[in-house]
DNA sequence: TTGAAAGCGCTAACAT
DNA sequence: ATGTTAGCGCTTTCAA
């Protein structure tokens, strides 16, 4: 097996606690030891086991990193930006993926425990009322530090890191209704997920904002998935059923109305006019003038680290960060010269 | 702190041996000292420490995943597929990520180590020579098995799950040069990098196998990022110095020259063609009928998990898997009507 | 400056 | 079927 610091101790011919004293950087060794304990390590090409060192200090450096969607490149951002600042904290980070499963969001809690992990950064599955109280209550017995990411938890009242999405969809449909849109059809998700929400307000108060109603027909609801959208958005077309301006309400959501639009031909904004929430790699590689609404990932797993930070360091100023989305307008919001027949 | 199994041995008046037989699912323990013991952990809502098991059966359950690009989606997939395949076998993993920097590399196979994982799957960041004979040593020192993706190591020889790069861009070369082509220009990311060296071969071999040779000033260094790539295409752009097809090595690099080509307003395969190695997103939502050699990446990291599993199992025949990447013909490589002034 | 020894939470061999 | 106990590899008093 791997040696440890007995054989270390041995080797150089002295105190497991001169060892111990080395590996740490602790004062109080003579340079002479410490050159043989270091020798000795090389030689015999040794780590320290984490599980030892763990169990005899009672605690553990891991962040646990909860997030639901491994492959969407808005959680691959935040998780480049989380372990930006705790690498740089020294701490490690313990990443699992939920896939937007409750199941798979209680075995990865179970696992993060078991690893004892100081803090959790988390962006939780829930949404759907029927989990919210019971996960409210894992995160509370769990007893340490938690910072929510981009969604909070309805009957919950936990530090984090957020967007502003209601506003964003203001300012979008606002945007749209300037340009002369009334009839704007968003596809809403799940609507009583926590990720709608808030973004139906923004379109609803958007509306009554400017003095007008819109129809209720033209909130879709669909899965959070690129292939869903893309069928509804299909049948819209095929059923000659198009509005004369679409929102994007998720990156996601976005994609899969682009494709639908695209694979029909229907031009934007020649025939139809669009405009998102959140950065598509699909426009930063091709310029498509679309008109969006970006949020920066990266800069909110920063944020979330940091914070997660100072709460660990006992700085526990209740805090929860709004982060505002930047509007991008781009022409893609321009009413539609000719819709399609 | 949390409560430990000596909590639960009090609280429900049993040994320390016989809660962890019931932790454990373990055969001889009546009902009734079970039924106690787990009411005791409810009640104490207690979770096994993984530092005290580990440490006490000098042994891990974890597989350690290396890869050097957590934000492309190549890797992304990859990801999915390991975790199914070692959730499913009770394994946990911990993933690093090096951002293809030697120095992280380093440091996170420090971690890894630390925490004592069982088995390494990685992509390594090696393809530089100056570092090859170093890692080879680094993996050897490991003595755990070692399963590579994607990329070997030059003077190493380990077990791993390929793709057949050589054979993909012969192919990919030979349909441009069927379609009348001959000025090919490819965009070779670092020469000596492993990842273009077999990549750059098929690309000639597909020039001999039709008696014709190529112009060298054809296969452009440049950095592996889609930056990178934009900017010489760009260049060849404002110089006038287009070929009359383009080879997107890798998945960044085809989204560099299309970023550039679309600014440009070149069109495919109007005016320019293209063939790519490796499937695209913005290809995959906008249907662009991109002639593309697609791997699949999720099947790649089940087949690196299920080796894995295999040799901790001591099945531990040799195994070089060869994935070889699907041709999709799809228009765009066809030779272009008229190219630009 | 150095070392001895107790203890972290669990498993497994052994005893009852 | 149940309990006792000796480690696992490290840190951390406390003594010397």
């Amino acid at each position: 097996m791997a040696a440890t610091i007995h054989d270390i101790a041995k080797r150089s011919k002295v105190s497991l606690a001169t060892v111990s004293r080395v590996i740490n950087n602790a004062p109080h060794v003579s340079e002479k030891l410490k050159q043989k304990v270091e020798t000795a390590i090389k030689e015999l090409n040794y780590i320290p086991s984490a599980y030892a060192r763990v169990l005899s200090k009672n605690q553990s450096n891991i962040i646990g990193v909860m997030i639901p969607e491994i492959t969407n490149p808005f959680f691959g951002e935040i998780i480049t930006g989380i372990t930006e600042v705790a690498d740089a904290e020294g701490f490690n980070v313990l990443l699992v993926n939920t896939d937007e499963n409750v199941e798979k969001e209680a075995r990865s809690i179970r696992i993060l425990r078991e690893y004892r992990i100081r803090g959790l950064i988390s962006t939780p599955v829930t949404g759907d009322n029927k989990y919210d109280r019971q996960y409210v209550n894992l995160f509370e017995n769990m007893n340490i530090p938690i910072v929510l990411m981009d969604r909070g938890i309805k009957n919950g009242d936990f530090d984090g890191i957020y967007f502003d999405d209601e506003t964003a969809l203001f300012k979008i449909t606002s945007t749209l209704i300037e340009n002369g849109h009334s009839d704007i059809v968003m596809l809403i998700g799940i609507p009583h997920h926590i990720v709608s929400q808030r973004r139906v307000r923004g379109y609803g108060d958007a509306f009554e904002a400017n003095n007008l109603s819109y129809d209720k027909k033209n909130l879709i609801p669909c899965e959070f998935s690129i292939d869903s959208a893309y069928s509804v958005i299909k049948k819209l077309i095929q059923d000659n059923d198009l509005p004369t301006a679409i929102i994007g309400m998720t990156n996601m959501l976005s994609m899969g109305c682009l494709k639908a639009l695209y694979e029909y031909g229907v031009s934007i904004p020649r025939n139809i006019s669009f405009a998102g929430y959140d950065r598509l790699e699909i426009h930063d590689v091709l310029n498509m003038n679309l008109t969006l609404a970006e949020k920066d990932a990266v800069e909110m797993g920063r944020k979330a680290a940091a914070l997660m930070i100072d709460k660990l360091s006992g700085k526990s100023v209740p805090n929860k960060t709004i982060l505002m989305p930047e509007l991008f307008i781009r022409g893609s919001e321009k009413f539609p010269e000719k819709t399609l027949p």
